[in-house]
DNA sequence: ACCTAATTGCAAATCTCTTGCAATTATAAA
DNA sequence: TTTATAATTGCAAGAGATTTGCAATTAGGT
């Protein structure tokens, strides 16, 4: 039933080298979605040399093959990016301050997808929420 | 109680000018948020001459005051503007195919929000729901 | 009419993300 | 192992959206 993330990469043509690993390996230790140049300088601080072009590449084939989720928060300006593969639908908050970012281990949009379904006539695929505020720290 | 946008802007040390007139005349007019650009080439066909620039800061006066709303759908990568003064808080489907955007005039976040506020601390100000999928011609 | 602050246009800069292309590398067939 | 083929990568350049600097214009109040 389960496929791991190389097995996935390969029934789509695509190898899991070197660099591709590294990326995983700083989205598996994060807890918080990254945009590319955050990624991009973690890897650095890694000693792991990886071109940022390369880093937007990786990244664009494992959201294609869903194993990861390309996240866009409101008026941030760059996508971010978290593992999908093994984890739980979710959603985020994130203080308007700091930009703290909060994993919402819920989504309640199951019935309100099959209603938006039956009075738009359009066939839901995908959704987007996400709230922003203050964390604790900033009130 | 309610106040005109006008009044909204000149409590805000604002002027409303004859582009300001302009924007605020094609948004009112158009029933899905618009991207500046697309708002530009309106402005344009409307015989009025204002510069994208304009169209940015009128834009970012407008909606720092809450007069518009700033949309941003998924994947989209330009903002999208909608008149919000006077009009009910909702949400947004848009087709992955042909980009239609549809009105969802529902809003089913209220005790949600409470929800989350009492798990996570944080004080929730805003939120984003968009909904992506198929209209009924591009299925 | 005069003063001051707000508004605007134009050019240039930023930021994020994508594309072209040649060099490198992985995988598997021969 | 050698060879052929396709995937991967880096570097330079390009694109698209949005912002900024600055000088010229305009709106409103006194
Ligand atoms: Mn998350
Ligand atoms: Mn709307
Ligand atoms: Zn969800
Ligand atoms: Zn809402």
């Amino acid at each position: 039933m389960k496929s791991t993330i190389d097995e996935d990469l390969r029934a789509a043509g695509h190898r899991l080298t070197r660099t591709r690993r590294a990326v995983l390996g700083v989205l598996e230790r994060t807890k918080y979605p990254l945009s590319a140049s955050e990624l991009y300088e973690r890897l650095q601080k890694n000693k792991v040399s990886i071109d940022l072009v390369t880093v937007y590449r990786t990244l664009t084939v494992l959201r294609d093959l869903g194993v990861v989720a390309q996240i866009e928060l409101h008026k941030e300006g760059q996508a971010r990016f978290e593992i999908r593969h093994g984890r739980e639908h979710h959603h985020h908050i994130r203080c308007q301050v700091c930009g703290r970012i909060a994993d919402l281990l819920l989504c309640p949009l199951k019935k309100l997808t099959a209603f938006i379904e039956k009075e738009t006539q359009f066939i839901v695929n995908e959704h987007t929420l996400e709230f922003s505020g203050l964390c604790p720290k900033c009130q």
